[in-house]
DNA sequence: ATGAAAGCGCTAACAC
DNA sequence: GTGTTAGCGCTTTCAT
């Protein structure tokens, strides 16, 4: 009747042994006699007895959990829409999946502002937890560098700008591009531009060059280009430019679904059929592609393993700290809808 | 240089007094001799001292963090793609800002299947987390009760299908209901038609009896009513139904904005021109409604608040354990758009 | 192979 | 007001 939730102690009285040693068989280390090991086990499970996670880490000094941390631009409006973007929403099921088979959930925080970048280095040194993955939407973003300088175990989703001796996962972005050029191409068409991402950004320096160089090893050179911000509003913005300049243009690589899909709503404003007119790819596939009209085609990169692939990376680096920052590449595929 | 972080010992010994007189000051318990309190702070300060959670929660018996639960329908495909659900997004950034400035991070929990279910229910027993804040997607999710019947303190997102002893928050969805078919009326549209959520989710019924109730005391009765479920997809497949019974219809009331956009694309399919020939009206007003073309009239729920008002509720409760499940029920809000 | 005992860093009675 | 002290529940040497 006791309200009390059963410690080591009581599991010890139930079977007769001694803490440590009811300690070693629920932390699985060997050197136990298997009859007693035996009788631990039914002690345990007699009693309901389940570790206390607080009393766990004093004792060995680690939190058992990771953060995951959205560091975002801190513009106030913006700072609760990063987690609307559904390409957040993915990483993050990914690494929720991944992190459960260990067991471990993975603690929510939001670096928006250079105070909340301070605090959650500050918990994350005290030892809040172990280490953190990073998702940042910020450009310039001083976090990464901040946490490699900590020494704090960190994976990021995406190559930092500047570079850090820090653990990424990335998609070869330029490989994507080159996979949209060629598919542009071989639908027939010629007039090609592209939408890029905010400048600066690597990202979009690589999905443009990776288009471009595509393009140069079929003879076509100088491709228009508008720069977006990978948002819907700033691919129409883009796409309008673009149409001024080049009328006539029959096929449009936007960086990204969003702006995609604003490409599209402007096309058809001025009376330009989708693929017919103008053919339209994308890049990421995530729920605006699938939905728009007409589907997308574009360049999938695969988030949620990517994401499974920062918990597994960092993981292996809380259980060996001596590991060197590795980075992985993920391979992009095209998925072909219809608006090409 | 010692790598160690300072622990409470070392600022009292640095500020010449006992470990209890630090402890009381970083607390903020009165009683405290200002003189000391001062040599103390500074104590801290030139240590560089940040209180250990482990031993706290430990010494206090509290984790000091709340679990964002995550309750999904655990049919693999859809598991991580819940996270994506910009809906979701939009609860988690108001309860990461909202539980911020208690200085506390939610802990990502998804309880998708029996199994994690009862992983979850265990932690949050064993004091994982002191409490939790629960989004279901699932309708007739058993966590709800199981937490309730734990005496787990918890807030959910949605009054649940069956009645639980359990806080909630929710917008009011019949006056939401009721503000779209004004509307709708006032634009003078009268062969109305809805398109509902899943029959059985008390959202649903609730925005049915709602538009229905509304277009009553218009004189309106036997409104055409598809049913959907909550998808894009679903959308469609019922706008066709409506379309194929009522061609003559010049309104339609969906009961999310996801909906409302196959409606629409539907609807342009087949010659009708929105709003122009029929008007669409959703509701929620998430991203979906604000990009789509034309731009999606909605009823507005005010997520990011009513999520914010969950971690209010459970740290009053968390505070004050005796406090008695409570509910708070937010006003919906027109948005008036291009679709009508 | 097992047990005894010393902490991990903090809080909360309780004494003064 | 402030200090002393006894844990919170667990891991981990160190003996045996």
């Amino acid at each position: 009747m006791s309200e009390r939730t059963p410690t080591l102690e009581d599991v010890a009285r139930a079977a007769g042994v001694s803490r440590a040693t009811v300690s070693r068989v629920v932390n699985g280390i060997r050197n136990v006699d298997p009859q007693i090991q035996e009788r631990v086990r039914a002690a345990v499970a007699a009693t309901g007895y389940s570790p206390n996670r607080a009393a766990r880490s004093l004792a060995t000094r680690r939190a058992n959990s990771v953060a995951l941390v959205v560091s975002g631009p801190g513009e106030d409006a913006c700072t609760s829409r990063v987690f609307a973007d559904p390409f957040f929403g993915r990483i993050a099921g990914g690494i929720v999946l991944s992190l459960r088979r260990e067991g471990i959930h993975p603690v929510l925080m939001l670096a928006d502002t250079d105070e909340a970048r301070d605090d959650v280095l500050t918990g994350l040194r005290r030892g809040d937890a172990d280490g953190a993955l990073l998702v940042s939407t910020h450009v310039h973003d001083p976090l990464p560098a901040m946490l490699a300088g900590a020494g704090v175990p960190a994976v990021l989703f995406s190559r930092p700008v500047r570079p850090v001796e820090i653990s990424y996962v990335e998609v070869d972005n330029h490989a994507g591009a080159a996979l949209a050029a060629d598919h542009l191409l071989a639908r027939g068409r010629e007039r090609l531009a592209t939408i890029t991402g905010p400048a600066g950004v690597p990202v979009s320096q690589d999905r443009l060059t990776g288009f471009r160089e595509a393009l140069a090893r079929h003879g076509l050179h100088r491709v228009p280009v508008a720069e977006g911000d990978f948002t819907q509003d700033g691919g129409e913005a883009a796409m309008l430019a673009l149409l001024a300049e080049h009328p006539g243009l029959d096929g449009v690589f936007a960086a990204n679904d969003l702006m995609a899909q604003g490409a599209i709503a402007v096309l058809r404003d001025h009376g330009r059929a989708v693929p017919d007119d103008v053919a339209v790819i994308g890049f990421d596939d995530g729920a605006p592609a699938q939905s728009s009209r007409p589907r997308l085609t574009t360049i999938r990169q695969p988030v949620e393993d990517m994401a499974a692939e920062m918990a597994t990376l960092l993981l292996t680096r809380l259980a060996a700290p001596a590991t060197p920052p590795t980075s992985v590449i993920f391979a992009p595929t095209l998925i072909p809808r219809a608006s090409t």
